[in-house]
RNA sequence: GGUUGUGUAGCUCAGUCGGUAGAGCAAUGGAUUGAAAAUCCAUGUGUCGGCGGUUCGAUUCCGUCCACAACCA
């Protein structure tokens, strides 16, 4: 496979497949650099948690967008697209090949084709700012009993977005197929789901292993960092809820939930190539 | 070797006084446009240990075999 004739590469796949070393390897032999596609390597100190590549997994080969937040910032897809062109705009200037690696399939997704977040979309100022969950949807079917636009009733984060752009009037939506770019590559690493599963309960052991627990404890639970998987079921933990045995169960069970939620997307939204880890010769 | 018990979904188990079965957990499919490792929707996946017998009909009753457990020798 001849990866040298497009412009950007992304790799794509589910959680602990081992997309990391995939990139940094494909890096080396087409003279690439890796934007970090993953939502939560965005963020400085977690690490181990993150499953964060090393420096000296790096191999020389160079990084972006990782550790360019402190854990107690907000960060979101629109952020992320504006960043990563920035980034690959830089990387093709040197005549290199931008390869973004992750597994956060919107943010990849919103760089690539035409999502369209250019309008000022602050939410913290938001009169719905104040309405819990409950009263989001109630307010929703107050304002749209016929639910015109036909979104989720069910899903508070989609509605209460909903109700944001409407107050802010943010009206059109680019349709997020066309694309931004003419000539990219999007490969997938996978391997079979039970050996993912294997892999994905080794790893959260590893990281137990390797004092996930102390890195959670310098973070507050608030933060908006600490939703993401391996912290937030530390964090309940530590507050006495639940068992460290039991967390670390929740870890591995809501990673493989998180898997197979990757897989859904870049099945159904992404034309992706796949290669299987294990069998597959890719380079 | 003998006695007793157990064998039902991936796991732990319930149940059918005979009409081919259901809970919890796990799992699977889907959605996804500013928190996305988030959030939300949907779904029971099964030779009821094997083989025979009785019966219109057996996962259920009977026999036998197998496996596991405990106890007795």
């Amino acid at each position: 496979m001849n990866f040298k004739k497009y412009d950007i590469i992304a790799i794509v796949g589910p959680t602990a497949v081992g997309k990391t070393k995939f990139s940094i390897e494909l890096a080396g032999q087409i003279d690439g650099e890796v934007i970090n596609g993953d939502a939560t390597q965005i963020y400085r100190k977690l690490d181990i948690g993150s499953a964060k590549v090393t420096t000296a997994e790096m191999n020389g080969i160079e990084h972006h967008l990782i550790d360019i937040k402190n854990p107690d910032e907000q960060y979101t897809v629109a952020d992320f697209q504006r960043d990563a062109r920035a980034k690959i705009a830089e990387i093709q200037a040197k005549g290199k090949t931008p390869i973004i690696c992750g597994g956060s399939g919107l943010y990849i997704q919103s760089v690539l084709f035409d999502y369209n977040f250019d309008k000022q979309f602050d939410k913290s100022s938001s009169k719905y700012n104040e309405f819990d969950d409950n009263k989001i949807l109630e307010e929703y079917q107050n304002l749209y009993p016929t639910n015109p636009d036909n979104i989720d009733i069910h899903n508070p984060s989609r509605v209460r977005n909903y109700l944001v752009r409407k107050e802010l009037g943010i009206e059109e939506e680019a349709n997020g197929k066309t694309p931004y770019y003419d000539n990219f590559k999007i490969i997938g690493i996978t391997c079979e789901r039970s050996l993912l599963h294997e892999r994905i309960g080794l790893r959260v052991d590893q990281m137990i292993e390797q004092g996930l627990v102390d890195e959670v404890k310098q973070f507050k639970q608030e933060d908006p960092s600490q939703t993401a998987i391996g912290y937030k079921e530390i964090h309940q933990y530590l507050n006495g809820e639940i068992s460290l045995d039991r967390a670390v169960e929740l870890v591995k069970r809501n990673t493989r939930r998180f898997a197979k939620r990757q897989y859904t997307w870049f099945n159904n939204k992404m034309e992706v190539t796949w290669y299987d880890s294990v069998e597959d010769k890719w380079l």
